[in-house]
DNA sequence: TCTGGGGTCCTAGGACCC
DNA sequence: TCTGGGGTCCTAGGACCC
């Protein structure tokens, strides 16, 4: 096979992308903001989200909200509203649903949607379809949105970034040429810098260079995500629409930046938080893990951590507080100044009807005096005080010491000692928000 | 890009087994 | 003892995505 190959049949995948999803959000919740420059972020003192009015004032993503504010006072700032976006983004999953039940909820503001085969069904040719689930989208939820319509998943997102905002774009497969032309390698979807700089070596600047290579080359030079790429490139479909729903989860994080500190307590109440919250999550979905890692973020953007293997299968804070406060002081430095936590949740599995039930239990009879055990080994080795713990922990103490339990772990590891090892716990290079 | 928060999948190499 | 081949599982790290 090679340049010109297909799909056994052709096949109608449509990219749905909502423009500027977070602000538009918001201008759909309240339309006296239509028209105007709204930006969404504010909690995070940066731009996470623009309206189109805002970009053409020359406020692009990440940009600070001081001097937003000092240059453009007229433009609205906004915190994040998840909850909204999430109705916004069910609605949007639904209206597509209409169309065909072969709906990919890709991230709270795209989905995929296989359309094959429906032509006679709605009587309409793909194109058509494609236009009337974009004017329902557009009606109903009062935002637009980019689609892209053509025969594999990487071309069709191709398509939908081809003309933003508000456009539909229609790559039928025999006219693929110019786009893939136009495209540089590192605009693909699944091709990031890393690969982009490693196809360069040979020449492959553009998508059209990289889909014309052999597949041979191809087969021997890059790994199978990048081998899928290419042939979806040419039209062979190796990413099928996944309608699926989400089941659970692999892994839960939580992080959270804070106002520097170099103080043990709060430090400690940060990550105590996470832990929370992770937590909070891992239940909500019947989740349990018995492998978790936390990790310390300096002001320097190092990181400083452990990965704890428990000896028990767990979603209650409490067992792993207990493990962590035990590894805390070691990864803890004195003087040194911190801005973040973290700690994942990994390889959760399901909690099983007997661990909501020991859950429970613990909730109401143990909970609070494990709570208080951990927070006091705190307070032992860090001061008197109390420790202020976030909602859930504030304003305790009690006398007894978590040392005398003493529960081990398995094992533990320490992590973080090289730069490198940075991406252990997912820490991400900035990626896009919408 | 002077840096938030949350995910997934793939691969190489070692451990262990027959 | 210095020498096979092959399979599976697990881990650590890399890369990518929104």
């Amino acid at each position: 096979m090679g340049w010109g190959m297909r799909s056994s049949f052709p096949r109608a995948i449509l990219h749905t992308d909502g423009d500027s999803f977070f602000a538009s959000c918001e201008v759909a919740k309240n339309p006296l903001l239509r028209g105007k420059p709204v930006i969404t972020g504010k909690e995070r003192g940066i731009v996470s989200s623009l309206t189109y009015e805002a970009k053409r004032l020359g406020i692009s993503r990440a940009m600070p909200l001081h001097e937003i504010r000092k240059k453009f006072p007229q433009v609205i700032i906004l915190p994040s509203d998840y909850e909204t976006y999430s109705i916004f983004s069910n609605r949007m999953y639904e209206i597509v649903r209409r169309y065909t039940p072969a709906v990919e909820e890709y991230s709270i503001d795209e989905c995929f949607a296989d359309l094959t085969g429906l032509r006679g069904l709605h009587h309409m040719s793909y194109q058509n379809i494609a236009t009337a689930i974009k004017r329902d989208l557009e009606c109903e939820l009062g935002m637009t949105f980019s689609m892209g319509l053509s025969c594999t998943k990487v071309l069709a997102k191709l398509g939908s970034k081809w003309n933003k905002p508000a456009g539909l774009t229609i790559i039928p497969f025999r006219d693929v040429h110019p786009y893939l032309e136009q495209t540089p390698i590192e605009k693909l979807w699944g091709i990031g810098p890393n690969t982009a700089a490693y196809l360069n070596k040979f020449g492959i600047q553009s998508a059209y260079d990289f889909a014309k290579k052999d597949e041979a080359w191809v087969r021997a030079s890059a790994s199978k995500p990048y081998f899928e790429v290419w042939k979806e490139l040419n039209g062979v479909v190796t990413n099928e629409v996944d309608s699926m729903r989400r089941t659970g989860y692999q892994s839960i994080q939580k992080t959270k930046t804070f106002t520097p500190s170099r103080d043990a307590r709060v430090v400690f109440s940060q990550l105590s938080k996470n832990i929370e919250n992770a937590c909070i999550k891992a239940r909500r979905w019947n989740l349990a893990t018995q492998n978790i890692s936390f990790f310390l973020k300096t002001q320097d953007f190092r990181y400083h951590g452990y990965e704890i293997k428990l000896s028990s299968v767990t979603c209650v804070p409490q067992d792993i507080l207990k493990l962590v406060t035990q590894y805390f002081p070691s990864v803890f430095k004195k003087g040194t100044e911190y801005r973040a936590t973290g700690v994942t949740l990994m390889k959760l599995c399901d909690a099983g009807d007997a661990q909501l039930d020991l859950f429970g239990s613990v909730l109401k009879s143990e909970g609070l005096k494990k709570v208080f055990e951990s927070v006091d080994a705190i307070s032992e080795r860090y001061g008197k005080h109390a420790i202020f713990l976030g909602s859930s922990f504030g304003a305790m103490k009690s006398g007894t010491h978590i040392g005398e339990r003493g529960e081990k772990p398995e094992r533990t590891r320490e992590l973080f000692k090289g730069e490198t090892s940075r991406r252990r716990l997912g820490i991400p290079s900035l990626g896009e928000v919408d």
